[in-house]
DNA sequence: TTAAAACCTATAGTAACTAGAGGTTCAAGT
DNA sequence: ACTTGAACCTCTAGTTACTATAGGTTTTAA
């Protein structure tokens, strides 16, 4: 039998990846990690691998992948063959789902970016962002999600 | 006295405004609109400047403003004079957070084209989104939130 | 008159956390 | 060895902006 490494607590696995430790517990809750084993006072202890898995996960949240997603990068890891091509799938909707969100946010920052430059160039006949928030011509044709 | 003008139930003012009904349940809840009075039968009735006030609520929704922000934006609306810097401190704000967003998502993106254009160009040494996803080193440095 | 559409309230779910309460275990210092 | 504070535990509920469902009432149109 291999000699184990000593594993570790939720709070030092918490610092090393970066997450928080609720929110370790929230993804074991949601089937994305485990502990290795549990103490004789029921405490949560973690091997070097699950620090990997945790980071898989955070660095895939960090990108926006949604949980679900993935739990199914997660899942396609294991196997042996043919699992790129699903694994490319997520990405590339995700990609796809990215990119949608940048152009309505550029849409929304242009008429932002109007309404507020009308209060700084010193218009003085009324309240410029209100007006225009009120004016619901000027807006419908732009963001229609 | 004035005529009142015919007033409307809900599904009326949803259309109207196209906001859902159980949307306009909600923003009463929320203290962001009220009906004009009750039918008999308990069904709300809404006037045109309830109208006016719900396409406000929906054109700031639109924008991006949290239910928060237009509350306050309501409440300045009524005011006489000075409500316009506070408007305008709310709308200045809300557009740097939409440029933020806006950073982070071109870098998530960048990041997602990268790890997507390698299995499209047929790398055949294993997955490289999986491979990118455990890959912590190269991420490290490039979403800092 | 009848049936369907529209209305009502109340509750719970969505996604991804986050906070707080009340209790137990562990680690470090004396 | 004892004490105390930190770290751990489970459970419940809150955050934000909706959305869905259940079960009932009212209104409308044929």
């Amino acid at each position: 039998m291999e000699r184990k490494a000593p594993l570790m607590p939720i709070g030092r696995l918490s610092k090393a990846a970066n997450v928080k430790v609720p929110t370790i517990r929230y993804y074991e809750q949601q089937d994305l990690i485990a502990a290795t084993c549990r103490s004789e006072g029921n405490q949560r202890l973690y091997s070097e691998k699950e620090l990997q898995r945790l980071r898989f996960i955070k660095h895939a949240r960090d990108l926006g992948f949604s949980l679900d997603d993935i739990r199914d990068l997660i899942l396609l890891e294991r196997q042996p063959e043919g699992a790129c091509k699903s694994a490319h799938l997520i990405a590339a909707r995700h990609l796809q789902s990215v990119c949608i969100r940048l152009a309505q946010l550029e849409r929304l920052k242009h008429e932002l970016e109007r309404m507020v430059s009308l209060t700084e160039s010193g218009e003085d006949q009324g309240c410029s962002v209100i007006e225009a928030l009120a004016d619901h011509m000027k807006c419908e044709d732009e963001h229609h999600d």
